[in-house]
DNA sequence: GGTTTCATGTAACTAGTTACATGATTTA
DNA sequence: TAAATCATGTAACTAGTTACATGAAACC
C-alpha cells in the first residue's frame, strides 16, 4: 500500500503525529491524493506494529497528548525498497499517484529507478493515448458534426484524451528535470 | 455508487450480460474507469435486489448460459433522478469520473443541469489551480534553480498543476459542446 | 497440447468513507 | 455562545482487488 509509503516520506522529512500528518497531507502529496484522519491513524497503527515507525507520546499543555511517529531504521529500508521495485498499483490513476510518491521520496532511494519507472509509466500512457487516438478516428471521423449520444461519447473519450496528455506532458517533464 | 448508474447507461444503451458489460466498460467509460468482472457481478446483483434491472437468462449453444440484464422502469427513473443530483463523490477523481458518466448519461436525464455541475467542477478546480499556483510562487519562486528535495517536492506540485490544468481545459471543451 | 474467449461465481482481503464520541482551548 | 482547532479513536460501511474454481469451444 502506497498510504504507508507517503507516510514513511513525510516521516522522513520531520516526524510528527498522525494529525500532523492529516494536515500535511492536504498541501503536499494531496496534490493527487486525499486520506482521512481515520485512514492515517490506521496505517500508523499497523506500522507500529510492523516497527517501521517508533512512537513517543508528547504531553501537551492545555492540549490533548499526542504520539509523535519517527521513522525507524526499518522503516527507511523498507521505503528504499519500496522505490526500486516496479510500480504498483491495478489502475492508472493508483499508478501515477505511487509514482508521485516515489518522485518525492526519491532522496530516500534509488533515484535512476524511478526515472526508469518515470519513462515506463510514460510509455505506457503513450501506447493508451494512441490507443484513444485510434479509436476517435474510427469512431468519430467528423468530430465537429456530432449531436445526442455520439456527441456525449466523443465528449468522454476526449477526456480520456486530455487525462493522457496531461499525464505524458507531466512525465516528459519530470524526465527532463529529475 | 456510480458504479451502478455506469452499468445504468451502458444497458440503457444495450442490454447484456455482465461479461459483456465488463468487456464494454474497457472501452467507454474505462477511459476513466476499470471495474473488474466481480465488481460488476456483485453490483448487478445488488440492483436486481433494488429492481432497477430485469434478468432473463438466455441458453447458447455450446457456451455456458448468460443472464442479459435490461433496465427497468425504475432503472430509467433513478438514472434520470441520479443526473440531476449535484455531483457525488468524495475525491477530487470520483468527482470528476462520475461527471464523465453523467456527460455519457446526458441524453437520459435534464442535460441542463449536467452542464451547471460542470462548470461548477470546472470553478471547483480552478480554484484548486490557483491556489497550487499560489503555493509554487510561494514556495518555489526560482524553479529552475531546485535540486534535491525541492526539485522533488516541485515536481510533485507540477504534477498536481498538470492534472488541474488538464481538467480546466476538458471541462470547457465540454461546456462550449455539450 | 496450451492459450484465449465466453460466462458466472465464491471467498477473502485491502482501501477508503462516513458517522459518532470525547474534551479542552481559542477565536469570532 | 457558537464554531473552529487540536488530538485521538471506535464502529460500521462501501468500494475495489486478488485469487481460485468450473467447463466447453475455438484458435494456434
Amino acid at each position: 500500500m502506497a498510504l504507508t509509503h507517503a507516510i514513511l516520506v513525510s516521516l522522513c522529512e520531520q516526524s510528527g503525529s498522525g494529525y500532523e500528518l492529516a494536515r500535511r497531507f492536504d498541501r503536499s502529496i494531496g496534490y493527487f491524493w486525499t486520506a482521512t484522519h481515520q485512514q492515517i491513524y490506521r496505517t500508523l497503527a499497523g506500522m507500529e506494529s510492523e516497527q517501521l515507525v517508533s512512537v513517543t507520546p508528547v504531553a501537551q499543555q492545555g492540549r490533548p497528548d499526542k504520539k509523535v511517529y519517527k521513522v525507524s531504521p526499518a522503516g527507511r529500508a523498507e521505503l528504499a525498497h519500496w522505490i526500486a521495485e516496479p510500480l504498483d498499483g491495478a489502475g492508472m490513476d493508483a499508478r501515477l499517484r505511487n509514482l508521485a510518491v516515489k518522485i518525492r521520496a526519491a532522496g530516500y532511494g534509488d533515484v535512476e529507478a524511478v526515472r526508469a519507472q518515470v519513462a515506463a509509466l510514460r510509455d505506457e500512457r503513450a501506447a493508451r493515448l494512441a490507443v484513444y487516438r485510434g479509436l476517435e478516428a474510427r469512431q468519430f471521423p467528423d468530430p465537429d458534426a456530432l449531436t445526442g449520444a455520439d456527441l456525449h461519447q466523443h465528449l468522454v473519450l476526449l477526456g480520456g484524451i486530455r487525462t493522457e496528455q496531461g499525464a505524458i506532458a507531466w512525465l516528459d517533464e519530470v524526465k527532463e528535470k529529475l
